[in-house]
RNA sequence: GCGCCCGUAGCUCAGUCGGAUAGAGCACCAGAUUCCUAAUCUGGGGGUCGUGAGUUCGAAUCUCGCCGGGCGCACCA
């Protein structure tokens, strides 16, 4: 349970009762009531708003409806203590027999601990990574990649219907480009001297492969034909063939995704007209023309008219071209219909992952969502700002030109997937990431990952010496689930148990905010909480996990860790990272 | 020129739909190992939260101006 809605739902029923007895006006919106816990743990274990956030409405001071509330509190299961502080604040103390009793919660859920209903089975549908078909994944397609993936069990873990989606963007131009340097690959294969890649063409020998793949199949049937023959066959190939590549880089980092949409498919499907005809119809559509940009104007800039969307009634700073000169439809036309056709197909809640350079597109997507959907579609775009990777402190130099270009699968396959997905999420997504190789193998609290791992391996370390020094063979989960709770007293053990108990509410706020990097924060708290307890049993014998002549106590205290496992395990799996149980 | 994001300790960053004396790690200084992994821990110094106003019981958080940095700015995706 989420101690902190608990009780918020029992202090907004005792407000309920002082307005039934006359002491609170009716009809109070409780709505903005916070219960959290106090920034300074001297304060109690659980503090409320409450009483500021009445004075107003209520015409009465913080400190006469504070009184009234406390009053009232005291008598709620498990609060052992209450007062009045600062401006109004109730602040509450909660007994042991209370977070005995949350121990127990966590030991019974195991890695489901924290798992939520504050979802209600709502559908939402997260689109990330969608990189281009035309090559292989780069370091930062790796952040957002890692990032939807995580925000989507983030978000199943608090209780929504989550679908994961890649959009394929197998429609412009670009894929056109890739068919023509595959048809050069594909001429290398069957024995032509093809000399320097031309300018414009993609020089990647990642294509040589699928050449020749080509030519097996094909043999010199493409080798004289025009290119309006060859290039749609070879097309619909080469975008097979990244596909299949890409997949195969996802699935080297373990992130996974439901559904595939190919932007092809949509047009082809008539959908782009479909939304088009919708906007015409309520008179969104226009032909005009854009002023030029203010300031520095483009070298080629020419005045014409342009099939417009009227994004400025929606908020955006102008009206957006949905069709380009030669009749085809333009990217942002085309991401319309895509995300007409995600609402229609039940989601409200839309979320897309996108790499900060396309910060500029926001606006008008989200114009278009307003317009699209006449105001019931809601679309978060989460940004994914650059990763820099570093090398012991130095950038890493990247050219693709030199072929120093640092894919995705050469990150991986260097530190490893559980690596790479933690560190990814150690920072908010708008804030630049720093990945430097050196530090992120090092053994040492200097790395996230290593820190919590150690403590997640300390705990079955832990396990493990118990096993040897009751000699009763290995603890079992039915030796922790009878262990006698009730042992646990001492404020350091309850310290540890409370900041457990904290994980249903880092859940929820961190699924509702859309910031899986709170999950990695919590996580690093939890981690040097242990680590402390682990070393006050240096100082004080009294103190360690392991007390030869007290199997009772030994057993609480293991149930005790066997919580920190489960709760950093329950973490970790959100994250997609697999928890060791031995350090080596 | 316009839009979006960012500005918190020497460095890297947290900071709960506005809450109490602004936190953590690194670095620096001083300590802890007959002990469950010292791969760890304890303590200390270090801040006009870029800046100036406003909103209110209360602002790092919300609003506006300014300064500094990043990204973007018609027929690319």
């Amino acid at each position: 349970m989420n101690l902190f809605t608990h009780f918020r739902d029992q202090i907004a029923e005792l407000i309920t009762e002082l307005a039934q007895a006359g002491e609170l006006p009716e009809g109070l919106d409780t709505s903005r009531i916070t219960v959290e816990p106090p920034r300074d743990a001297s304060h109690g274990d659980v503090t409320t708003n409450a009483a500021m956030l009445l004075a107003k409405p209520a015409k009465k001071s913080p400190r006469d409806i504070a009184a009234l509330l406390a009053a009232k509190v005291e008598g709620l299961a498990g609060v052992t203590g209450v007062e009045i502080a600062g401006p109004g604040f109730i602040n509450m103390r909660v007994g042991t027999d209370f977070w005995q009793a949350r121990l127990r919660d966590i030991l019974d859920a195991g890695t489901a601990y924290g798992d939520s209903a504050a979802g209600a089975d709502q559908k939402v549908n997260v689109e990330y990574v969608s990189a281009n078909p035309t090559g292989p994944m780069h370091v930062g397609h790796a952040r957002g990649a890692v990032f939807g993936d995580a925000l989507a069990a983030l978000l199943e873990k608090a209780g929504y219907d989550v679908t994961r989606e890649y959009y394929i963007n197998d429609a412009g131009s670009q894929v056109d480009v890739l068919a023509r340097s595959l048809h050069l690959r594909y001429l290398e294969a069957l024995g032509e001297d093809i000399g320097e890649i031309p300018e414009g063409l993609y020089p990647g020998d990642y294509l040589v492969p699928a050449g020749k793949i080509l030519a097996n199949r094909d043999g010199d049937k493409w080798k004289d034909a025009d290119e309006a023959d060859w290039l749609p066959v070879i097309r619909d190939f080469a975008i097979d063939a990244m596909m299949d590549m890409i997949r195969d880089d996802l699935a080297a980092l373990g992130v996974k995704h439901d559904l595939f949409t190919s932007e092809r498919t949509l047009v082809q499907g008539g959908k782009v007209d479909e939304a088009l005809d919708f906007l015409k119809e309520q008179g969104l559509i226009y032909e005009g023309i854009l002023e030029p940009p203010k300031g520095k104007l483009p070298d080629d800039w020419e005045e014409r008219e342009q099939t417009l969307f009227k994004a400025s009634a929606f908020g955006d700073d102008v009206d957006r071209p949905v069709a380009k000169s030669d009749g085809s439809w333009t990217y942002f036309a085309t991401d319309m219909a895509y995300h007409l056709d995600k609402y229609r197909r039940g989601y409200a809640d839309m979320i897309d992952v996108w790499g900060a350079d396309h910060g500029g597109y926001v606006k008008r997507m989200n114009a278009a969502i307003k317009a699209l959907t006449g105001g019931e579609g809601v679309l978060d775009v989460k940004l994914c700002q650059m990763v820099s990777l570093m090398d012991n402190g130095e950038p890493v130099k990247m050219s693709k030109r030199a072929g120093t270009f640092v894919t995705l699968r050469d990150v991986v396959d260097k530190v490893g997937k559980d690596v790479v997905r933690f560190i990814m999420l150690t920072r908010k997504n708008d804030a630049g990431l720093e990945f430097d190789f050196t530090k992120v193998q090092e053994q040492s609290k200097d790395n996230p990952v290593f820190y919590v791992q150690y403590a997640h391996a300390r705990v079955n370390s832990v396990m493990r010496m118990a096993s040897e020094e009751l000699g009763a063979g290995p603890i079992s989960d039915d030796a922790i689930h009878g262990a006698n709770l009730g042992r646990l007293m001492d404020e350091n053990e309850l310290a540890l148990i409370k900041l457990m108990s904290q994980w249903p509410r880092i859940v929820e706020s961190a699924a509702v905010q859309h910031e899986p990097h709170r999950i990695a924060f919590y996580l690093g708290e939890l981690a040097a909480e242990f680590h402390g307890l682990w070393n006050k049993g240096n100082k004080d014998k009294g103190l360690r996990f392991i007390i030869s002549d007290d199997q009772e106590l030994t057993l609480a205290r293991l149930a005790m860790i066997r919580g920190v496992a489960n709760v950093i395990a329950s973490g970790l799996k959100v994250f997609g990272v697999t928890p060791v149980e031995e350090m080596r």
